[in-house]
DNA sequence: GCCGTTTTCGGCCCGACTGTTTTCAGTCG
């Protein structure tokens, strides 16, 4: 761990969440491991790299401080913290996955250590086998079965799914439980509706005059597996799938109070009562209340405001606040009433589409099929965009075939006589950094986006240096999925984004926002990077079949997590101005 | 460990649920 090539956001974020965690079994204040906890998630959310930083300057940054900032310092020259470290000398590191099991907590999993020896789930399952949990105190049978199904649980469940693989899921389920008789109001919540690019589980909120209805058709739908508890007001359900799905009713008039607790985030949640303490009022999923003289709530106090989220934002002061932006990272200040701010991009700016395959090499659909949907769309831009040579898994083109390919690309031209059609190439930035196709040929090209495909393990100096020549290179107009990540799939290249977005800037080329979802790349946080440096980006889909361009929807969701305003992306330029800025690259 | 329109010390978000208890500790979201 000592060459800097490990010294990522990610890593220290890492750093501070395995502090919160052995802390905590070490029995630590609690305020103590929130604060790690906190630090985590600051640096995560971090727009430049913290071990770049000056120890001043990481101090100044919302949730870290001295202590914090120090540490990471010492990880920015030493590779590690030497208080996690001490941690780690003292706690089995098999704990920490015992601590992850639902139903356990801190408290437990270190009774169990020390009264029991428990050091991992192996250990584990013994001591309760051997009747040994059962004593401890306040172990009773219900809570044996209960830690005997959440390690079973735990064995086998899924973790995070994607985005791609959870929207269409939520979407499925409010249409067709919205359709239940007495249903008012049915949205989902939660991490989906922030955007995040993988979601835990499906909050879905309703409203409904007859509740045990609801959840009764809820908990008896054909896709559940288990259900995990069915009440009158909150269920929870296992598809078969694998995804868990809360269901929770609110009155109608709380509706708003109990979307925005449910929405989160837990920092974003924590951040609005504390604001609304601030104020002599209190906060909860039932709405915003006035403190009486006690400074308690009243029983059965009429709240300030509840029906709708824009209500209760105004009543703390603030404007409405979009879902992408409730991360706790400055978004109370930045929608104080007044505040100056852009507007962020919406689905409805994207005109163009830049980046798609045709049946040339490993798309779905030919050139006029991708042409006649982009228009459809009301898109006025397409540039089709296959593989280079070297993808020869995916038919990439050589020389001859590509030549061929613009001009009938060119020939579209005349059959969508209101489409303004490019004939471009994702070419290889090959490991070298450089490109996969001579310049004379690039530059018969109207559209270049270069992107990485192999060899995405590179150290990262040398991934920079690849990257930074395409940057730098006069033909290319966009780098596409810069890091070349999957969700959930492969970390991809970690270069030093911040030289990325200086040169992107200077050379005038784009950075792409690869709207799939198994890609989002650049993600949320370096999109907000980029855009603060001044970079322009290019949110495309990648478009292999028709169906890709809906990926859109997440691509956006990213751009809005970064408030990417829509002056700084490509595809919210009008066909004249897009024409122009391309055209800087071909004189 | 962090933080400040009550504060540089003394606080630190809130409610529900569960299972174990005769009043609440622990966990979760």
């Amino acid at each position: 761990m000592s060459d800097a090539a490990s010294r990522t956001n990610a890593s220290v974020s890492a750093c501070f969440e395995e502090l919160a965690v052995l802390s905590e079994i070490l029995g630590a204040n609690v305020f103590k491991v929130n604060a790690f906890r906190r630090a985590a998630r600051a640096v995560e959310g971090l727009a430049s790299e913290a071990c770049g930083m000056e120890l001043a300057a990481l101090k100044e940054i919302d949730g870290l401080g001295a202590s914090t900032a120090a540490k990471i310092h010492e990880f920015a020259t030493s590779g590690t913290m030497s208080e996690l470290e001490e941690l780690r000398s003292q706690v089995p590191a098999g704990l920490k996955e015992v601590l992850a099991i639902q139903g356990i907590g801190p408290k437990t999993a270190r009774a169990m250590w020390t009264e029991l020896g428990v050091v991992d789930l192996a250990t584990l399952k013994t001591a309760i086998d051997s009747g040994k949990v059962a004593a401890l105190p306040r172990m009773g049978e219900k809570s044996i079965a209960k830690m005997k199904e959440a390690i079973a649980f735990a064995e086998t469940a899924r973790g995070r799914i994607r985005i791609g693989e959870a929207m269409p899921l939520a979407d499925a389920l409010v249409a067709e439980l919205g359709k239940i008789a007495g249903v008012q109001r049915i949205a989902f919540a939660g991490s989906l509706r922030r955007g995040r690019e993988t979601i835990g589980d499906l909050d879905i909120l309703a409203s409904a005059s007859a509740s045990q209805k609801l959840m009764d058709a809820f908990c008896s739908r054909s896709d559940v597996a288990r259900v995990l508890g069915h009440g009158e007001t909150k269920s929870s359900v296992l598809t078969k799938s694998g995804v868990q799905v809360d269901l929770r009713v609110v009155p109608l008039d709380r509706f708003g109070a109990a979307l925005m607790y449910f929405t989160g985030s837990k920092d974003h949640n924590i951040r609005m009562r504390e604001r609304a303490i601030a104020q002599g009022m209190r906060l909860n999923e039932y709405g915003l209340f006035r403190e009486g003289q006690s400074g308690e709530v009243p029983e059965g106090a009429t709240p300030v405001a509840a029906a709708s989220e824009e209500e209760v934002y105004a009543a703390l002061g603030l404007d409405w606040i979009p879902p992408t932006a409730r991360e706790d990272r400055g978004e109370i200040e930045r929608f104080t009433p007044g505040a100056h701010r852009s507007r962020v991009i919406e689905i409805s700016d994207i005109r163009a589409e830049l980046h798609c395959h045709t049946r040339a090499s490993d798309g779905a659909m030919t050139i006029d099929e991708i042409v006649a949907e982009a228009e459809r769309r009301g898109f006025h831009t397409i540039a089709i965009t296959d593989h280079s040579k070297s993808q020869f898994q995916a038919n990439g083109l050589d020389e001859t075939r590509l030549r061929a390919h613009i001009q009938a690309i060119h020939a579209a031209r005349a059959r969508f006589p209101k489409m303004q059609i490019w004939a471009g190439s994702e070419v290889d930035i090959l490991s070298d950094g450089s490109l996969d196709y001579a310049d004379d040929l690039l530059a018969e090209l109207d559209w270049v986006v270069a992107s990485p495909h192999a060899a995405l393990k590179q150290e990262p100096r040398v991934a920079t240096d690849r990257l930074l020549k395409a940057i730098q290179h006069p033909l290319v107009h966009v780098i596409g999925h810069p890091t070349g990540r999957i969700v959930h799939g492969r970390p991809g290249l970690e270069p030093a984004m911040n030289e990325l977005y200086a040169a992107a800037k200077e050379h005038g080329t784009a950075l792409e926002l690869n709207s799939h979802h198994m890609r989002l790349d650049l993600r949320d946080v370096h999109v907000r990077a980029a855009a603060e440096a001044g970079c322009m980006i290019a949110i495309d889909c990648d478009v292999h079949a028709i169906e890709d361009f809906e990926e859109l929807r997440y691509g956006i969701l990213t751009a809005q997590r970064g408030l990417l305003t829509v002056g700084q992306c490509l595809n919210a330029l009008d066909a004249k101005s897009l024409d122009a800025w391309r055209r800087k690259k071909r004189v």
